[in-house]
DNA sequence: CTTGACTCCGTACCCATGTACAGCACTTAT
DNA sequence: ATAAGTGCTGTACATGGGTACGGAGTCAAG
């Protein structure tokens, strides 16, 4: 009776869905901590699976790998106070919001343009998309700058 | 009288505020198209802080490069049928939607954590964090994978 | 006219996020 | 017993998005 295979790094990979070789750059990188090592390999878990999908997750709506990191840092090690940790939380909370509001914004100009500027003829402006952006968006003279 | 000295590139660097060196990046990727030169000097109008500016914009909410090109070349170079770019411009709009609805998840996510875990002192668990991304995102163990 | 600030062009470098590969060890099937 | 297949370590390369720099030309003020 084979032993119930443990999951090794390549079956962590295919059911993540990843290379290795982004898992050991993980790992340099210590989003992943080092799993323990039987023999001289490395013997993953189910968390590992999830943490990984996580992290694609957070990397596709724009998180870069070290703003994942602290979030993985403030869950998993409790150096810091409670406080500190919701502090956070609530911070990146409303960066998010934010940019939820500039992801609304930019609907709003692109159906401007699909319904007016790319559906009529008269082109003679040289940016209709232009103008749809900043009248949807009310940024670019006046504001302050990005 | 000074003839209204005109905007060189250090000039338009500062009204869009980015560097000099970023725009003439800008320009050997065409996303800025080559103003015209006099004695070998560029000179730039409003409308390229405006457009520089709403590149960082665009930028800053996730699109890349290319894909802020391929935008502007739809609005620039009028080769495609408004057809086309009315299509392209949905389908933008139904990417971006998708995004807005992920980032939401992620703000509940966060405030689920802020408010139980991130609170508590019961931090038996490994990965709390993990638990209500899970929770409030249904992806990981069932879900095709990302 | 000189000096300093600015421009031009080209190339090289930087960081983030991987991806590939070389060289060796260990297991397992044939 | 040997060849596949996988794992380990380490280094090198790739791509996106810039950033810096060297060497030369230009322009405007003092």
């Amino acid at each position: 009776m084979k032993n119930q295979h443990p999951i090794t790094i390549g079956g962590l990979a295919k059911a993540a869905n990843v290379g290795v070789e982004t898992i050991r750059f993980y790992q340099r990188k210590e989003l992943l901590k080092q799993p323990p090592k039987v023999n001289g390999f490395r013997h993953y878990s189910g968390e590992d699976i999830r943490l990984i999908k996580l992290i694609k997750r957070l990397q596709s709506v724009g998180f870069t790998l070290d703003e994942i990191k602290d979030f993985l840092i403030f869950d998993r090690c409790c150096s810091e106070s409670t406080q500190v940790v919701r502090q956070k939380s609530l911070h990146k909370i409303a960066e998010i919001n934010d940019k939820i509001a500039e992801l609304k914004d930019v609907v709003r100009a692109l159906e401007t343009f699909a319904n007016t500027c790319g559906s009529k003829h008269n082109r003679s402006t040289s940016c209709d998309l232009l103008d749809c952006f900043e009248n949807d968006w009310a940024c670019c003279e006046n504001s302050a700058d990005l």
